[in-house]
DNA sequence: TGAAATTAATTAAACAGTGATTTAAATCTT
DNA sequence: AAGATTTAAATCACTGTTTAATTAATTTCA
């Protein structure tokens, strides 16, 4: 085996390297279930370096929030603050804004929608604070605007609305590898997802057909 | 502490608290870390019941699926079998359907969803066996059809549309205790989200308004 | 009918495996 | 020589499973 020491060349990016690995274990194997030896193997390292450059596992997981989450958020934000008071507008926005962003970061929705439905409420705490706190908030008081304007039914609640237009973005592309296990096809792309979600949300927010 | 041995009276409750116990915490913290110490502890029992009713923890997961699971798959196919082609009484009937089950089973939500982002394919496997490929794919059938006499949009792929129900239905429901969080709100009940999401789901079924 | 034997149900404790964390040593850089 | 980085091994806590002991219910049979 390889002896201990300090090996020659850079190593700055081990740090990096780690946060990447848990990133991504976490969105496979969930926040709980990811294990320091599973992570450090795919960075290539001990787990003994977890303990000594972010203190624990719970330090790890902050320091992925820190440094890989919370960017994506602003970038979401960023995205939202382009957005007007139009229904149709806000959703094709909010839809092609976020399948936009998991094009980037492919990990999102599974690591959204597992850990929003996750009872070990550390990573959920900060979604919610800083995902769904933010985000929805702001989109929630878009669509009440947008119903005084009469561009939406004032029937729905907007803060359901904002919680069905999650589920409805996020669920179909968290749920998307299994689709062949479930139809026997993997040829429903992306782009065929987004149309259809368009479609259906357009619909869905136009106000002038009441059933 | 108690002392071992056969305790009196009628303790033929012993399995099924067991297995309720086990449902309870499959859908509060998922399959894979619900523990049996925890289970036993909520079933008011000791570990080693588990070992010496099911077997171990592999076979508590099939019996829970045997006799919890799939008789909920057979009463939401039965309600299944009652809906026509007409896509506005599939939406209705599909939605109001998953909510009178989920009445009565209401760790459903959660239990699925969860299961279905899982990266431990145990009872996922199930769950696409008896859920996903029956429901869905009857509903999916149906859709395609009603799509053929031209109730429903023919653009729209039906097993994409079948996903995105899935999740606008199942969604909404699994995160609701987490809306007060949200919304800084409770006052969300369920009658409301049944008519939100029938109101959502019906006009984005109807074929006359391409966007 | 009633005592003895047997079977069923249950527990505490022991065991083996795995996880996170700490420690001490080893190696490299400055 | 001093400080930084990395490892193997030790440690502690927890998980699923097995074991041996213990008690209640049931059966046997004189």
């Amino acid at each position: 085996m390889r002896r201990p020491g300090r090996p020659s060349g850079d190593r700055r990016d081990q740090r990096e390297r780690l946060l990447d690995a848990a990133l991504f274990h976490y969105a496979n194997h969930g926040v709980t279930a990811a294990s320091l030896r599973g992570i450090a193997e795919t960075a290539g390292v001990t787990p003994a370096m977890v303990s000594y450059y972010f203190g624990g596992k719970a330090a790890l997981l902050n320091a992925v929030v820190e440094e890989r989450l919370l960017p994506v958020v602003a970038e979401l934000r960023r995205h939202l603050d382009t957005l007007g008071d139009d229904a149709g507008a806000l959703a094709k926005g909010f839809v092609s804004g976020m399948h936009a962003t998991v094009e980037r970061h492919p990990w999102l929705p599974s690591l959204w929608v597992r850990e929003v439905l996750s009872e070990d409420g550390t990573l959920r705490e900060l979604l919610v604070t800083h995902i769904a706190e933010q985000i929805p908030r702001r989109l929630a008081k878009s669509f009440a605007r947008a119903q005084r304007h009469g561009h939406l039914n004032p029937e729905l609640d907007p803060r359901l609305l904002m919680v069905s237009l999650i589920g409805l973005t996020l669920f179909p592309l968290a749920a998307a590898p299994l689709w062949h296990r479930i139809f026997d096809s993997e040829d429903l792309d992306s782009a065929a997802l987004e149309r259809h979600t368009l479609a259906l949300l357009a619909r869905g927010l136009e106000t002038d057909h009441v059933p």
